[in-house]
DNA sequence: GTCTATAGTGGGATAGAC
DNA sequence: GTCTATCCCACTATAGAC
């Protein structure tokens, strides 16, 4: 399944790019079954003769976000700057949906296969190696997910912040990378 | 409001305690103000004769979290990588509190003040600056939080994702630190 | 494919008697 | 400070008629 908006008389498209609209307006919380039908013009139960449940839904949803923030990093170009730049502007602008796709488990079996890989890539590109990705990965998410939901202190320099953790990742490690 | 176990007959901090212990085994969902007054042998209502609200409990939980990690990273020494393990450590050691401590919105009136602060200092020290600081703390809770929830590929090698994070953070940036 | 009706579950919180 | 009784909310999901 997908949210193709090409396809939006299908009501599985219709539902799922509803949900969207709601999720990035207002968090997966307001994303119900109820209000899924109630703004599709139907009940809530005719939407169970084209979802199998809601996690469907989520399901699609997260890899949308996946995938779309895979192809941000693509556009971005290979300096780390760059994506750490292309990162945090896709992360901030669909907050509600950076949080759904990045946080709390992950049911790999219902994505399609490489999306998580070619999403990554750009960052394994520019740091040269898996562990350095995955710390820059990570400490990209840290710093999205706390500006996000608003963790820094009042008077805090986000953006020093973000450059600094560009800075760290830029220099080279003491061993060469692997050949 | 505390946890004081030292208090324990207080209905108070029996609840907070018995509150913590269900979040620890079972995670927030599970702390229900029914099941908290079930396990203390009273009625649910009758838990509001001391306790405001449900967030009250959840305030209080939040605040220790942030204190004990705070104590652990006090406790581990100056050194960078002592830091990482430390911050590592605990977050694994009690990954419900701590979700429940970093996600989300955080109502820093109800905090004790400075608490924050006093958690954050050590890797202020270790760091240098605040920006770096920030970055490194992102990165710490990037890593730890991607691990909790089982976020990296079945056969990441995560040490190595933590050391290289202490490596890159290591290094002393360009320009010399603010005198 | 849509409807009505409803099951089943869970939650937070309040009123008022004792 | 405890109780009983309840209200309110919300949700996912199913059964069966049309």
């Amino acid at each position: 399944m997908d949210c193709d908006p090409s396809m939006a008389e299908d009501r599985v498209a219709q539902a799922c790019l509803l949900a969207r609209q709601i999720l990035d307006t207002e968090g997966w919380d307001a994303v119900t079954m109820r209000r899924l039908a109630a703004e599709m013009g139907i009940q809530a139960p005719s939407l169970y003769k084209h979802l199998r449940d809601k996690d469907q839904l989520k399901t699609a949803l997260v890899a949308a976000g996946i995938g779309e923030l895979g192809e941000a990093l693509h556009a971005a170009g290979p300096d780390l700057a760059g994506l750490a730049t292309a990162y945090r502007r896709w992360a901030l602008a669909q907050p509600h949906l950076y949080d759904l796709a990045t946080s709390g488990t992950l049911d790999r079996a219902r994505l399609p296969e490489g999306l998580e890989d070619h999403a990554a890539q750009p960052l394994l590109d520019a740091l040269g190696d898996q562990d350095r990705a995955r710390a820059a990965w990570a400490a990209a998410h840290g710093l999205a997910t706390l500006e996000i939901s608003g963790r820094f202190p009042p008077g805090a320099d986000i953006d020093a912040a973000w450059a600094a953790m560009v800075t760290a990742f830029e220099a080279r490690p003491r061993r060469s990378r692997r050949a």
